[in-house]
DNA sequence: ATACAAGTTAAAGTGCACTTTATGTCAAGA
DNA sequence: TCTTGACATAAAGTGCACTTTAACTTGTAT
């Protein structure tokens, strides 16, 4: 199969599979004339791929994912730890989601009108501001 | 106060307070020789500005949510309907953040050794992407 | 023979929200 | 007077994950 195909079955872009392949998460492939030729399995690499992506694993993480990935020369243990460790991320990500949509539900209520001591929406962010653990962004 | 003790006071950075102001989110203060001179109000506006960022709110939706916060001439509707917008992304971002962490921790079980049929990494990859709506990153 | 789709590369562009850098000005304390 | 620190600006840089562009080659169908 060439890049299009595999592309278009994966789900993914021409030009991402050859970033992919550039920064090295993706093996390169056998080569005719200049073009790349996969084979089937890569398909599968590549909706796998596209899940650890979806998953908000960024390319950087991805690189020792995939090298430990089940039904290759693995160390399961390694791959079972990067799932856990970004599955601890997503933990701490969802409840401080759950906080932030509270405190800006509850400033909805705010009817301030210029009086500082009224404004709900700056007694909201002085407590969410107290608490922020900065949090870099999980999925995309 | 200059620019320095109220970025002190807010958390924020002098360099970032010169960005919003660029960028109109912030009005322009009075000038000496130069240099910005702030009201203490303004450390508040900026309270608010952290706490909205850290809502995951970009800075292009709060041009429209500041003009219209309480306390100023302002359109209550308007600035509720903003945070509403903003409460449904967060709220379908928490759902679909929930449903990526079961699918990796069901994925960890995966014992295919290289079997395409066995491999729950595959089957999980392939509910999920199938299921992708799209989301952008609520919180960073 | 020729047109067209699909592939190739390197390099630059995108979007977001700032930060960093280079260069220069201003006010106050020793 | 001199130094220091805080401020000013414009422009470029950062990080991430690709995408887009420009210029070129290849395979296939008519």
């Amino acid at each position: 199969m060439r890049i299009g195909e595999v592309a278009r079955a994966a789900g993914v872009s021409p030009s991402a599979i050859r970033y992919y392949e550039a920064v090295g998460i993706m093996p390169p492939p056998t080569r005719r004339n200049g073009r790349r030729y996969y084979e089937s399995q890569a398909v599968d690499e590549l909706i796998v791929l596209r899940f650890y992506r979806t998953a908000g694993i960024p390319i950087r993480g991805l690189a020792s994912i995939v090298k430990h990935r089940p039904g290759t020369t693995a160390r399961r243990d390694v791959w079972v730890d990067v799932l856990n460790a970004r599955i601890v991320d997503l933990d701490s990500w969802i409840e401080k989601a759950e906080q932030t949509r509270a405190v800006l539900e509850q400033s909805k209520a705010c009817r301030c009108n210029g009086k500082r001591d009224d404004c709900t929406v700056l007694q909201a962010a002085n407590a969410q501001n107290a608490l922020s653990v900065s949090h870099k962004p999980i999925i995309d």
